[in-house]
DNA sequence: TACGCTATTGACCAAGCGGTTAATATATAC
DNA sequence: GTATATATTAACCGCTTGGTCAATAGCGTA
């Protein structure tokens, strides 16, 4: 006996806040259309209505995760940094501060991570994302290489670096939580970036 | 009809190897016992014999992934260099080039990290292997914080730092492989790492 | 109120999974 | 050469999965 009927945007708006919730719990193993279904307190035929294939579903989940995660906003207070090099690390801190407030998702984003190296499709949104994502780094290593006489890096390099210290802490944290804590981490950075890229 | 018999031992490592190949192909997701069986030339029953689950089998590959990938092995021409500071960044020079060479293993590395967040007993041994890792770092940032006066970062963090720095490459490069390369990126490190911890 | 459209359900399916087990071929000991 | 122990196989089981589909209940419309 079918139920009430809703439209086509609230519906896969609800059916997909149930998979984020189901991912989050369970990991992309877990996320199987019948969990998805349940948690939305739907039939599972529902929700292979709305999303024709089970990998729709997940596509849809992780541009949703990209998109929250993957994407640099850079807060006005340093913005208007003036000295290059200030900015660049304020922004690695900020980056750092946030992703590490959100760690669930951080661990979804690795577990899609992990899938791309198989998966052409989500490895290419992957792909698209983290490269916006250097992209807008790219500008403030570019600013701070420029404004310094004689460094020997790339925008591109040192974008691609910026990246590694930002992701690398939470993938070590997920892992040994209690291991060391994020002001240990942030310190070490900010002193091999305290003389970045010369020395004054 | 039961085919050859074999010793423990052999039988084993022969199901291991088949093990690695799989997942190096197909990934976790497609490690199956029946997929191991076919690539090993045993019946799936047998796999079930030697390993009487399949987890255990799953851990034994782990095992064998984290000896070859995360053990820190100097090379003596590193452990000569005199000074502190350039034997750190010739260990992180070469411990990229040397992830670098085997980006299967590296991703199969990361999903099961991925998988890390919802089993503790694989949380448990990435988080042993890693922690031996970054212990094997620490005593070359101690000598290079040591050497340095007014360093402001302490070991432990800096090991991290440069754990981050390692494993973020190869992270990175599987997503799109031939959107930067690795000189261009090792280089930015080098430039950073220049003036680490302060500058002469 | 009656009709038509469709979102919704539940039953169903084939495939693949991990795991168990009786039968048996093989190696070994006597 | 015979008996014993066991590594090996193939058939089997129960379960879960993604996906399909006829039946139907809810909703807009006339």
């Amino acid at each position: 006996m079918p139920g009430q009927k809703a439209t086509e945007a609230t519906r896969r708006e609800q059916i997909l806040k149930a998979a984020y919730e189901v991912a989050l719990r369970r990991g992309i193993d877990g996320l199987t259309v019948r969990a998805v279904a349940a948690r939305a307190r739907l039939s599972h035929g529902l929700v292979l209505f709305h999303f024709k294939r089970k990998d729709q579903l997940g596509l849809a989940l992780l541009d949703r995760v990209l998109a929250a995660t993957l994407s640099l906003r850079i807060p006005d207070e340093i913005d208007t940094i003036s000295k290059p090099r200030e900015r660049l690390q304020a922004l690695l801190g900020h980056e750092v501060h946030r992703l590490l407030e959100e760690p669930r998702r951080i661990r979804l984003l690795l577990e899609y991570w992990a899938r791309g190296a198989h998966n052409a499709v989500i490895r290419g949104r992957i792909g698209a994302g983290l490269d916006a994502y250097r992209t807008a780094f790219r500008k403030i290593a570019e600013e701070a290489l420029h404004a310094k006489a004689g460094g020997s890096g790339t925008p591109a390099g040192v974008a691609a670096v910026a990246v590694s210290l930002i992701i690398g802490y939470p993938v070590q944290a997920m892992i040994d939580p209690d291991q060391f804590d994020i002001e240990e981490y942030l310190a070490a950075v900010q002193a091999i970036l305290g003389d970045f890229p010369m020395a004054a």
